[in-house]
DNA sequence: TCTGGGGTCCTAGGACCC
DNA sequence: TCTGGGGTCCTAGGACCC
């Protein structure tokens, strides 16, 4: 057999990956939940994540609430709660924090962890300090994850995927071969469905079969993210840690049903997907330099438009007139349309205004209470209190401290 | 995956310049 | 009508991920 890598640790990543996050999260909150059927979704109509006693019953994401329900009688379905998913999410990083100061965090379930010379520091093995994670999540989050550790990303992803859920896995560099041999290539990460077909022509089946390749064939044939995935499988790390800082986008989209070719109508989906877009875009104290605007037509055709704008702004009210010229250049009347989208990209820190700078700053905020003046307009009196937490909201306690704005006067 | 929503990165090719 | 090479910047669209 062919030995891809000569040491064992010449470096140590960790992939955590947690079990069944979302519904995990659902017990974690509410115990008497737990070894149940239990899924998320409910508000959509569609299942998006599912325990795993519902797994063994034949459940599936993606399947319809309403077949979940006779595959797997008695299964207890909830509403999707964000908020709560990210405050779980928040405070895993955190624990992962303790073990090493370079992780990337990598989605809301998932991270990498470099490891690499840490065993004396934490008097063990690497496969002791994943045990140690996994046991300090659970314990403190009452959340269960699954660790994977090899000597690249590409790798340490596929064991944590080998042995799920409350597993934990390490493929040293000496025995890569063993593992790859069993894990077909579309299930390599990175590897879509294209590129499976394509590598498929060439006899490429599993991972190993691609480890094995010639480097001549991979850059024949391959880009860049591919031959990346090529080095890091035969064991050379080559994709690097990405420390995320902020977003480089923000998008709202939301499809429809039935399909509309009303202009008034499909117009104003977008604009409420632009709003939706603004309001996260100003939670992050974000503004957008760029404005894109998608329509989606009932055959999934998908036209779009990109436009520069002349300041940075997170504001419908200031986006509006773009979003009406930006629309009509891409609706074509008498298409059904299924979806839109709005993305906000270019974006910048959004700065922190005060009174006693210059003239154009005062005149932006004005264009801030304009804002706040249209929502309030368009969703009643108190909609712009929705971001602040208390229930009996206080004008006069919160004025100073509104979140969506964070104006200080 | 008969197709939900929110992201990132890469590349080919056009525009423009010397 | 013929006819260079080479560099940079930008964009749309593809591919992939959770």
């Amino acid at each position: 057999m062919q030995v891809l890598s000569i040491h064992s640790w010449p470096q140590a990543i960790a992939h955590l990956d947690a079990d069944a996050f979302f519904v995990s999260c659902e017990q974690a909150v509410k115990p008497e939940l737990k070894g149940k059927c239990v899924a998320v979704g409910k508000e959509r109509g569609i299942i998006t994540a599912l325990s795993y006693e519902a797994k063994a019953k034949g459940v599936k994401r993606g399947m319809f609430v309403s077949d979940a329900g006779k595959i797997c009688p008695g299964i207890i379905i909830l509403d999707s709660n964000y908020e709560t998913y990210s405050l779980f999410s928040v405070r895993m990083f955190e624990i992962l924090k303790r073990f090493s100061p370079i992780i990337e965090e990598y989605s809301i379930d998932e991270a990498f962890i470099d490891l690499t010379g840490l065993r004396r520091l934490h008097s063990g093995s690497y496969e002791d300090i994943a045990l140690k994670i996994q046991q300090t999540i659970e314990k403190e989050l009452s959340i269960s994850v699954s660790v994977g550790i090899s000597i690249t990303k590409v790798l340490a992803k596929i064991a944590s995927k080998y042995k799920k859920p409350r597993g934990i896995t390490a493929i040293p560099g000496k025995e890569i071969h063993l593992y790859l041999k069993n894990i077909p290539i579309e299930d390599v990460w990175g590897i879509g469905p294209n590129t499976a077909s394509l590598l498929k022509k060439f006899n490429v089946k599993t991972a190993l079969d691609f480890a094995l390749k010639n480097e001549s064939f991979v850059k024949q044939y391959l880009s860049k993210p591919y031959i990346q995935i090529y080095n890091e499988l035969k064991g050379n790390p080559s994709i690097d840690f990405i420390k995320r800082i902020s977003y480089k986008s923000i998008s709202k989209a939301k499809s429809f049903y039935p399909p509309s070719n009303e202009e008034k109508f499909i117009f104003s989906e977008l604009l409420k997907n632009l709003e939706l877009a603004c309001a996260k875009a100003r939670r992050f104290n974000l503004a957008a330099k760029e404005l894109s605007v998608f329509l989606k037509t009932q055959d999934f055709q998908v036209s779009g438009i990109k436009v520069k704008l002349s300041s940075p702004s997170a504001m419908p009210l200031m986006l509006t007139e773009s979003l009406r010229e930006v629309f009509l250049k891409i609706y074509k009347p008498g298409y059904l349309y299924r979806q839109t989208g709005a993305v906000l990209s270019g974006l910048t820190e959004k700065i922190q205004y005060s009174l006693f700078d210059d003239v154009s700053k005062i005149e932006k905020i004005t264009d801030v209470y304009n804002a706040i003046d249209n929502i309030n307009r368009r969703f009643g009196r108190n909609s712009v209190h929705l971001a602040a937490s208390s229930d009996s909201y206080s004008l006069s306690e919160q004025t100073t401290n509104l979140p969506l704005l964070d104006i200080k006067v």
